[in-house]
DNA sequence: CGCTTTATTGATCCTCATCAAGGCGGGTGG
DNA sequence: CCACCCGCCTTGATGAGGATCAATAAAGCG
């Protein structure tokens, strides 16, 4: 679709953004933390669209998200793809790859992102020198466990509208610890992608929505979304049958 | 349930077993192997039904499977589980607990079973020794996110007999690297548990596997199951309603 | 040997997928 | 600037797959 759009600056691209604060809230020294800083190149902005790394792709890196937003998808061989995730700014992606030395999904740009890059290998080295940067990666890693686990079991046992309320809930939470409102907000992905994320249709999605909307839990037009009731969404969330 | 009974011997548990080979197959040097094993304690056997550790616990070690099965579990809030995978010999479990020291799953051993322990800053202070360990241990926890990213596909694309088919397989595959046969096994799980993992019902599940054997693909008796097709049922796990 | 747990199978119901039609909106070209 | 088009979304009607409820059988265990 479009290329990426090569930056001009290619070092120490990291120290000044809320990248740190986000990705990597590490005890280190000045020192310390400008050879991390070293590292970290800019690898450039991806225009709504494009990819940064497709399945497949030779794994070198792990990229931090400065701005914007992805999915990242399975494609299985028949063609359909199961969305295995979003990641806003300050998300780190790229995880897949370290167990083969392949990635193992795509990574698509749902808005105009800009990137950075930290080669793993050299991550890695200075993990040796630095414990707590270690540290740090091994919490990454296991974080990303966490979740997933917790999406298997929104797939494994949460009915459609309990699906979208834990969806909705977790992406508020996510905008507040960025500052932005975590009432307020638009939905960077379509219904389809969301519905693929949900193990749902579009239609059920989109129906879903209308229901919550219905019972004065959110309000929804488009890709524009309040949230009316925060306790009502966790309540919703967490009803089951029996 | 039942008390793990303790180990009398509590070292170098683990040169001796195929655990090496399965965890482990870094290139070492004797010497270097030799301070590995140091590490790694039995923690004992486990019986059947009793727990290695609980959701909450405070996160100190991964756990090495040297013989035996477990699965782990979620407990959400309403009391129902969700089965996040079942570990045989020569498995590593214990990662999800890495990102906020505490666990966040349980896991229960299916039948008797013998466990090695990996303190896990110790594990960490010799991989910044031994840079082959220290990317060993990258790939392993690199590998469960993609096990749990399939699950995902698995739960959010596929229909039960489908399921059923995927789970079969891996299962099939798994008793094969061990030198097992790949066609004929024991299921060390109930069918709820398997409903669980695969977010069916045990009535669907039951259904399901009776529904295979109808079509030759395999042949089940309570848990005795012989893979009599393995291409069929590749062919029944790829198919699609479109 | 009797009790409890586990598994199978049938009948019915409900949720969500599917199919279909129409609306809204944003972008493009005349 | 407007008309048109295409992608995205909503909503309705219908049907299928799996959940639920129930009864029975079989197996494991004390």
């Amino acid at each position: 679709m479009h290329k990426p759009v090569p930056s001009n600056s290619l070092k120490a691209a990291c120290s000044t953004c809320n990248l740190r604060k986000l990705c990597l809230p590490v005890n280190l020294s000045n020192i310390e933390m400008a050879r991390l800083d070293a590292l970290i190149t800019r690898k450039g902005v991806y225009r709504h669209g494009s990819i940064l790394y497709r399945s497949g792709d030779k794994f070198q890196a792990l990229y931090a998200i400065r701005t914007g937003f992805f999915k990242t998808q399975i494609l299985n061989e028949d063609g359909r793809e199961q969305v295995t995730g979003f990641q806003m700014a300050g998300e780190i992606i790229g995880m897949d790859g370290i167990s083969n030395d392949v990635h193992t999904c795509d990574a698509v740009a749902l808005e105009d992102s800009e990137v950075c890059e930290i080669p793993f290998s050299r991550l890695e080295d200075l993990g040796r020198e630095l414990p707590p940067l270690q540290r740090h990666l091994h919490r990454i890693l296991s974080r990303e466990i966490v979740r997933d686990q917790n999406i298997m079991l929104l797939l494994g046992s949460m009915r459609a509208e309990e699906r979208l309320a834990a969806f909705l809930i977790n992406l508020s939470q996510r905008f507040a610890v960025r500052g932005y409102s975590p009432t307020s907000f638009q939905l960077r992905m379509t219904r389809q992608e969301i519905g693929s994320y949900l193990g749902l249709k579009l239609e059920t999605v989109s129906r879903a929505l209308s229901q919550l909307q219905e019972s004065k839990l959110i309000t929804v037009r488009n890709r524009s979304l309040e949230i009316l009731c925060l306790s009502g969404l966790q309540a919703c969330m967490g009803k089951r049958t029996r």
